[in-house]
DNA sequence: GGCCAGGACACCA
DNA sequence: TGGTGTCATGGC
């Protein structure tokens, strides 16, 4: 049976079970702290992961990762240092911005930004100039473990290859979509999403058209090679 | 040498 | 309100 939408939760909790099955807990954000997650979310934006880690290192090697340090350096070396994670000059501009609105609102405190109500949280993140909701869903799941499904355009296009969805469905869309038919579990969420990018990178990598490559098959219920 | 990567914003019609 | 341009590096 061909399928042209996912409507059921069952669908979901299938592909879920099947990507699970194969990849395993992928223990999804690679970070050392949840400080470095938020950073990173805005790091990553419209960038490949590998880049972000060389700004994520060269930060740690200038003793910059901390909210304190973040706060007095300027926006210049700033820039200067997270160069190869590309757009480095809007996104020091946007990290200035985050880290601006961290203080004034939590002290500098991740623990007493989670502590924050989910909704009001992501309200207020999304408040902050440079941060959009993919990169405001990304700090509530993976930095203070709130139950929101991020839905990014990686995750659209994954699962539109796949016949998962249809095109007119919007990122903001899917995002309902697994919300309204998932229990709001911040593991399960965590995991899921992780799943479906580890399985876009390694199973359909450079594949347009993913009709017959692993992820297909996967989802099939077959072994993919 | 072009395309894309774990986006968001500004500008314009 | 929706489409387009801009930011910008590095890997493939």
């Amino acid at each position: 049976m061909k399928r042209t939408r996912v409507g059921r939760r069952e669908e979901l909790l299938r592909i879920y079970d099947l990507l699970n099955g194969h990849f395993g807990d992928l223990h999804w954000w690679p970070a050392d702290s949840p400080f470095e997650v938020m950073i990173g979310a805005i790091l990553t934006q419209n960038t490949a992961w590998t880049n972000v880690e060389k700004a994520v290192i060269a930060l740690k090697g200038q003793g910059l990762l901390t909210p304190e340090a973040l706060r007095r350096v300027a926006e210049a070396t700033l820039a200067e240092t997270i160069r190869p994670s590309g757009c480095y000059r809007s996104k020091a501009r946007k990290l200035k911005a985050l880290i601006a609105f961290f203080f004034a609102e939590y002290g500098g405190r991740m623990d007493a930004m989670c502590r924050e109500p989910l909704p009001t949280l992501r309200e207020k993140l999304l408040a902050v100039w440079g941060i959009g909701a993919e990169t405001a869903d990304s700090i509530l799941l993976y930095a203070c473990q709130k139950p929101v499904f991020v839905s990014d355009a990686y995750t659209r296009r994954i699962l539109l290859r796949h016949g998962l969805i249809t095109a007119e469905m919007s990122v903001d869309r899917i995002r309902e979509l697994f919300m309204t038919q998932l229990p709001h579990d911040a593991a399960l969420f965590n995991q899921y999403h992780a799943l479906i990018v580890e399985a876009g990178k390694t199973l359909c990598r450079k594949i347009p058209r993913c009709g017959a490559c692993p992820l297909s098959s996967l989802l099939q219920g077959g072994i993919p090679a």
